[in-house]
DNA sequence: AACAAGACCTGCATGC
DNA sequence: TGCATGCAGGTCTTGT
C-alpha cells in the first residue's frame, strides 16, 4: 500500500502522539512479520523516550533517547494508528505503543508483509533494509542528470526500473504510474532512452505528483488511512491509476486509459499521450 | 549483471 | 449461499 506520500502522512500523523513522550508499554500481540521481531522487542523499547519520527523512502525511523533506533516499513496493508491506551485491539493488530501520556498507537497489517527492525543511531544507514536504497526523490541532489545516470545501459521498461528503489527510493506502483503520465513518458519504454530533457521532465514530475499527493494526504484504497484514522483523498486526482477503460484527462479524441501488465505488476497508461 | 517470475499472506470483489 | 478464482499499494529470492 504506502508509498512515499502514505508513508510522510503517517509520520506526520505520529509525531504528535509520540515525539516527547516515554513508552509506557510496548505489546507485541504477533511478531511473526516479514521478519521476526526480535525477542526482546519490547523490552528494549519500554521505558524510552521518542525523540524523532524521521522517513527514510517507505520506511519509517523511530529514533530513542537512548541511541535505539526502531526501523519500520508497512508492506502492502499496513497502518499505524492512534487510539487512546486500553482501546482494546483490532484484529491484526501486531503490536501496541503506549505512551506516558495515555494515549496508544496500534500497527495493524492483515497481509504481515510489514516489518520492524530496531539498530541504533550510528549503523541506521548501514542496515541492511536501507543499505542499498537510491536518491530520495524529493531531496535536491535527485535531478535529471542523476536519474539518467542510473538508467544507462538499462532496457528493461522505464516502468520497472522506477520501481527498483536503488535507481529511486519510495515510488510505488501508483505514483509511477501518475508521473509517467504527467511526463507524457510511456512506461514500455526502455529505461536507458531516459535521457537528457526527458529525464528532466520525468523528475519534474515525479516531484510534483509526490507534493501533491503529500499535501492530500496520500492516497486511500482498500487499507491506507492516516494516523489518526482519517482517508487521504489522492486517489480522487489519479490520471490514469486503476482508471482503464475511461477517457484519459487531457481530452483527446479516443485518448482511452489501458492496462497492460508489467514484471506481474499492472500499469495504467494512456498510449496516445505517452511516447 | 540484468531481468522475469514466483513467493510471502490475507481480504475482498467477482462470477458461477 | 457457497465456492473458486483473481487481484491488491511491496519487497525478496530464485532461475534464466
Amino acid at each position: 500500500m504506502p508509498e512515499l506520500p502514505e508513508v510522510e502522512t503517517v509520520r506526520r500523523g505520529l509525531t504528535g502522539p509520540l515525539v516527547g513522550h516515554c513508552l509506557a508499554r510496548v505489546i507485541v500481540r504477533r511478531g511473526d512479520l516479514r521478519r521476526p521481531l526480535p525477542a526482546d522487542f519490547a523490552e528494549r523499547l519500554s521505558g524510552r523516550t521518542v525523540t524523532a519520527i524521521d522517513r527514510l523512502a517507505k520506511y519509517l525511523l523511530f529514533r530513542f533517547d537512548n541511541g535505539t533506533v526502531l526501523i519500520a516499513h508497512l508492506g502492502m496493508s499496513g497502518r499505524m494508528v492512534r487510539a487512546a491506551a486500553g482501546t482494546p485491539p483490532a484484529i491484526h493488530t501486531h503490536v501496541i505503543f503506549e505512551t506516558d501520556a495515555g494515549s496508544a498507537v496500534h500497527f495493524n497489517d492483515p497481509r504481515r508483509f510489514g516489518l520492524m527492525a530496531l539498530t541504533s543511531d550510528n549503523r541506521v544507514h548501514d542496515h541492511e533494509l536501507v543499505r542499498h536504497l537510491g536518491p530520495e526523490p524529493l531531496d535536491g541532489a535527485f535531478d535529471g542528470a542523476v536519474l539518467s545516470a542510473a538508467l544507462a545501459g538499462r532496457a528493461a521498461p522505464i516502468k520497472a526500473l522506477l520501481l527498483d528503489q536503488r535507481i529511486v527510493a519510495g515510488l510505488g506502483n501508483i505514483y509511477v504510474c501518475e508521473s509517467l503520465y504527467r511526463s507524457r513518458i510511456s512506461p514500455r519504454r526502455r529505461g536507458a532512452s531516459v535521457a537528457g530533457a526527458r529525464a528532466h521532465r520525468l523528475v519534474t514530475a515525479i516531484q510534483e505528483v509526490l507534493n501533491d499527493a503529500i499535501a492530500a494526504g496520500g492516497s486511500s484504497l482498500r487499507d491506507y488511512v492516516q494516523a489518526d484514522g482519517e482517508l487521504g483523498y489522492f486517489q480522487h486526482g489519479f490520471a490514469v491509476y486503476d482508471r482503464a477503460g475511461e477517457a484519459c484527462p487531457s481530452g483527446g479524441p479516443d485518448h482511452v486509459i489501458r492496462r497492460i501488465v508489467q514484471s506481474n505488476r499492472s500499469t495504467f497508461y494512456c498510449p496516445k499521450c505517452q511516447v
